[in-house]
DNA sequence: CACTATGATTAGTC
DNA sequence: GACTAATCATAGTG
């Protein structure tokens, strides 16, 4: 409107054009007596006012003589030339900005969990190393895993059809607008400069909508990851070999339980856990045992008797005729420990006082392991330098804070190993 | 549903 | 950084 106004006061000035002589009189006359400028307003007031009186036909043909006026171009190339000195070169400071911050960080998320990526990309990787990282059972992890990718791809399908909808509405509006502009060109001053500006404004636009669609995106990304992720820290029992296998390492090496970083590996791959849950796994035992060694004790004998039965199969199949010190070698399940807590009532009674279970319970163990040492039945394990130099002495890593809740645990003095042998 | 077992986490220590 | 001790939170069980 006020391009029209201005290009209207111009061609009051371009002459022949413009009717002074419309409209009332008297107000004329009112308009000379008053200033310059307040008679140049009445004068554009008066022209506006002809036109709306003007027929259309009239103004058809007035629009088409001013079209075709031989000054048009030049009018037109100079009032282009004004408004970029004014109205643009103020607005023109604020463009040309670098790309978003934010909606850089936007995207190199959605590109990295996979969204704005190519197709099968990050989103199901970090998913992998996610599960890989949580350790788990290959099953279960591929299971979530599975879940979480058919949602991430979910995510990523709407993103993309509302990005496409986004873009197609932005060149949409985008053409709509150029048209409208050039169309304008014709009967005001457009250079195609302002146009590209008016475009560049209205993709501005667009793509702030876009934001929102890419912030809404990764919203929705971490919300699914969070999920995932809390599903993944869902504690699952280790199956029941790889408990085997921890709990065989923890009795057998009863006197030192802290496996060297190799042993956890190799305890890791056999049991497939990660390193970091044999660590727990160690650190829980370890502290469980200790806080409540008799609620452990079956446990500890049979796998006291398991160990020593494999070593002894072990070492009888290694040399037949050789060990006369391993009755039974021949028929595991008959073994002399096949009732443990005899055994371990035995021992203790040998024990003379056999208060403390630990160390009775130490020395059968131990005794196991040197007859299975020597027989070669622990090479794999403990002849290997997979034990932790750390703490060899035996016991001390029980001693240390063990004696009150060991050797006398709440209840009455006499009643420690019926506590503890139970 | 109460209870126990157990894997994980956390704060503190060495 | 490894470890302990306490704790949390869930799985499993009767």
């Amino acid at each position: 409107m006020d391009d029209q106004t201005r290009m209207l006061t111009g061609l009051a000035g371009l002459g022949g054009l413009a009717q002074a002589d419309v409209g009332d009189p008297d107000s004329v006359r009112k308009q000379q007596s008053l200033g310059q400028p307040q008679q140049d307003i009445g004068d554009i007031l008066q022209q506006i006012m002809a036109i709306t009186d003007e027929s259309l036909d009239e103004a058809q043909a007035r629009k088409h003589a001013l079209n075709c006026h031989r000054m048009k171009p030049a009018l037109f190339s100079v009032l282009c030339e004004i408004k970029e000195k004014t109205v643009l070169s103020i607005r023109g400071v604020q463009e040309e900005d670098p790309p978003d911050p934010q909606i850089m960080r936007l995207d190199n998320m959605l590109l990295a969990e996979g969204v704005s990526g190519p197709e099968k990309g990050g989103g199901s990787a970090a998913a992998a190393a996610a599960a890989a990282a949580a350790g788990g059972s290959p099953t279960d992890s591929s299971i979530e895993h599975s879940d979480y990718r058919a949602k991430l791809a979910q995510i990523r399908q709407i993103y993309h059809s509302e990005l496409e909808k986004y873009e197609q509405a932005c060149s949409e509006f985008t053409n709509h607008v150029m048209n409208l502009l050039r169309e304008q060109s014709r009967t005001r001053p457009i250079s195609p400069k302002e146009i590209e500006r008016m475009v560049a404004i209205i993709h501005r636009k667009f793509s702030s909508i876009q934001m929102q669609l890419k912030q809404s995106t990764c919203e929705a990304v971490m919300i699914l990851r969070s999920r995932f992720l809390d599903a993944r820290r869902k504690r699952r029992n280790f199956n029941k070999q790889a408990t085997e296998v921890l709990n065989e390492y923890f009795y057998s090496h009863l006197s030192n339980p802290y496996p060297s970083e190799e042993a956890k590996e190799e305890l890791a791959k056999k049991c497939g856990i990660t390193v970091s849950q044999v660590s727990n796994w160690f650190g829980n035992k370890r502290i469980r045992y200790k806080k409540n060694i008799g609620k452990f004790q079956e446990e500890a004998n049979l796998y006291a008797v398991k160990t020593a039965v494999d070593a002894a199969n072990v070492s009888a199949q290694a040399s037949q005729a050789n060990s006369p010190a391993t009755p039974n070698s021949g028929s595991p399940g008959s073994y002399s420990f096949s009732h443990t807590g005899d055994a371990y009532l035995g021992l203790r009674s040998l024990n003379g006082e056999g208060l403390n279970i630990a160390p009775s319970l130490q020395l059968q163990v131990d005794t196991l392991h040197r007859a299975t040492h020597l027989t070669g039945g622990y090479e794999e394990l403990s002849g290997s330098g997979l034990y932790t130099p750390h703490r060899l002495d035996a016991n001390s890593w029980q001693d240390t804070t063990n004696p009150p809740s060991v050797t006398s645990p709440p209840g009455p003095p006499g009643s420690v190993h019926s506590d503890t042998s139970n």
